[in-house]
Formats: structure tokens, sequence, C-alpha cells
DNA sequence: CTTTTTTGTCATATATAGTTGACATCATTT
DNA sequence: AAATGATGTCAACTATATATGACAAAAAAG
């Protein structure tokens, strides 16, 4: 799906905080670590840019399988 | 801004064309070419995937400076 | 065990992405 | 010079991303 959430654990956040951050609500970040919808691009650039990372790392071809 | 123009010129693809391809409406495609909004993180793939890049290369970090 | 924090989820509301149809302008083609 | 194709833009509409408030359950901390 993405690895949103991998690189928020590895940075000790948790969801709230993260979105407080990025400046939006908890909620969206949860919708998005499970895959539950379709973030804009900004949203995506302020992850990336968040979690010290790039727009391919979080969310391109991300391999799920195992 | 992003290079969403330069790679579907550099294809020989009008607006339109892309648009179809994708699946969206040419004035998706133009308002994005010209920055006028955010588009969600699948058009961005399907953007990406037909103009055979990747997201970082269209939209992350795109230098306009000269 | 009790308290607090974190996560998942629901329902309602609002902002905005994306659609559709239309028209003007510019560039090509015939 | 007329016809065609590409692009920019507008207005009105629909779909959906995102917000807000709330509650339950799991996990972590005390």
């Amino acid at each position: 799906m993405n690895r949103v959430r991998e690189f928020r654990k590895n940075r000790g956040l948790s969801q709230f905080t993260l979105a407080e951050k990025i400046g939006v609500a908890r909620q969206t970040i949860n919708l998005i670590e499970n895959g539950k919808y379709n973030p804009s691009l900004k949203l995506c650039i302020s992850l990336a840019e968040e979690l010290g990372t790039d727009l391919n790392t979080l969310f391109w071809k991300v391999d799920d399988t195992q």
C-alpha cells in the first residue's frame, strides 16, 4: 500500500503527533496508513518531507507481498 | 512546478490524448500542468506510469529557477 | 489493576478535486 | 481564407478528500 506507518514508527511519532506537525486531522493519517483513500499530492509531499524521505519511497510501487 | 508538460511533449501527446489514456478530463491535465491545483496521488501515479517515469521525477522538488 | 495514550471507526459537515459543456485564441493544415 | 487541432479559461455541477466530534478497544505506562 504505502510506507507511511513504517516511517512514522521509525521516527517514534504517533498518528496524532504526525498529523499535528503536518497540519491535518489524525483521522486523515489513519486513513492513509490503512490505504482507505487517496491523499492529495501536497499532503504526500508534506508527509515525505516530515518523514525525511521522498515520494517514490513512500508511495511508488510499494511491494506488499509477504 | 512539475514536469508533466515536458514529459507529455516528449512523447508527442496532446493534453486531450493524455487525458483520454488516463481517464480524466482534458481540463484536469491542463490545470495540473499550469500548477493550478493539487492532484490526487492516484492521478499522479497514473500520470507517471503513462509518461514512463515516476513520482519523484514528475513532482518532487522540481527546480524552476532559470 | 488502573490510567493514559494510541489507534480504528462512525456520522456529519465543508472544501476542493475533477467533470462537462462551451467559447476564444493561436497554430497547422488544406 | 477556411477548416482543424491544441490550449487556456469560465461557470455550474458532482464526487470525494479532509475536518470535527465522539466513542470503543487495544496497547503502553503508572
